[in-house]
DNA sequence: AATAATTTTTAGGTAAATCTAAAAATAGTT
DNA sequence: AACTATTTTTAGATTTACCTAAAAATTATT
């Protein structure tokens, strides 16, 4: 099936409002995310119905169809390659990758995915920490502690972010804190939750926010 | 400014048929490079031309101008730098990564080009051989000898191929011949000027035609 | 349950890039 | 120079992805 760069972001967009599932997503949701008009959603829903990648009832909501999620998996799984080759490898920042990856999530060739995968290493995790679904749509299982749920004196690795939008990844790199990066759990102030880390010789403050939005797994 | 993926794409189509100088181009020609319809190519070169891109005289013909000319180079330097890519990095063979790279080449983000160009080593030629212009948009030179012109007892370097066509290049991998690969020339058979060489044990027959085909430098 | 507010769809239109068919300009040939 | 053939443009449509404004359906609130 050959798609329209529009058609892909419209499906791609539909699996990240589901939360990855199955769920009902609303017309205004999918215009808010695309920056465009509910009118113009509804044209789109009706067009990708018609080619059986969505169940689609007018009023209630859509949802992908299962040859609709294949094909939002095989884009995410392509966004996250590239993400990863651009930070491995042509040391971008992981804040300033995700512009240039939705570019290169539409480049068309099996072949190229599988071969980029294959030079990065079949790598699991993303930049961000986000899992990379396999070629078969599989994606691999990801610790889900973060940084808030744990004890003074743990001794822990970073696995990722929650929350990968452009303002908190530049807040992480501006702390110095890269996925892999080790962390011991120095204080929690009681009042408000914030934490007190060291990171390697330094010391840093992280509001209970913060610390919410960052996957981490003990040592 | 921002070139729709159809501008992008006859800008490149008048900088090859130009000849890479600029020469007046044909509405004719580049609709059968395009696959499209000259009535079509009509339209595009006014919408070009008034975005400053190109001269235009109806009847008379089309040639790039400075601006529609950097931007062809910085597209043709993007396509050459993913070939690159594809057959170094990913293990492509040099006849598969045209259609891949026609994809690459759209991409938009200066910082990529050049991040990309710094990991493959400021390549000067692609796996054809073709020059890469650097970021300026100024071309290398290349060695102009062709294998056709050479003599019995040369001993050679391939640089590159002239006829870049899939159907040629497949010609010449079947034969076993990559860029940097050596060569001696045996014999010329006089009635036909077809080749003798010897590559690395084997020896190889190539026709007259095949050999003018084929960039070479002597050792 | 009736009314108000919100969401979604329908109706009608636009711009980009394409097409076919016909007209106009240019080039080639007696 | 006149005619023919070729090339190119103009005119008028189509498709895709958008838009605005109005109508319809759904949801929330008195």
């Amino acid at each position: 099936m050959n798609l329209s760069l529009a058609e892909e972001n419209y499906l791609k967009a539909i699996y990240f409002i589901s939360g990855f599932e199955s769920n009902l997503v609303n017309t205004n949701a999918i215009a808010e995310r695309l920056e465009t008009k509910a009118a113009t959603v509804t044209d789109m829903l009706r067009k990708l119905k018609k080619k059986g990648l969505v169940s689609y009832t007018p009023y209630k909501g859509v949802r992908l169809s299962k040859d609709g999620e294949t094909i939002a998996i095989a884009i995410l799984r392509k966004h996250r390659l590239w993400e990863t080759f651009l930070v491995e490898k042509l040391s971008f920042g992981w804040e300033e990758v995700h512009e240039i990856a939705e570019q290169l999530e539409h480049v068309r060739s099996p072949k190229l995915t599988e071969s980029l995968a294959h030079f990065l290493g079949n790598p699991q995790f993303d930049p961000h920490g986000d899992p990379i679904p396999n070629k078969d749509g599989v994606f691999p299982k990801r610790e889900n502690l973060t940084l808030d749920k744990t004890r003074v004196g743990d001794q822990l690795l970073v696995k990722g972010v929650k929350d990968s939008s452009v303002d908190f990844l530049n807040y992480v790199a501006k702390l110095g804190i890269k996925l892999g990066d080790s962390l011991e759990v120095l204080a929690i102030e009681s009042f408000d939750q914030s934490f007190k880390l060291l990171h390697g010789a330094k010391e840093i403050h992280l509001s209970s926010m913060a610390s919410a939005n960052i996957y981490v797994s003990k040592k």
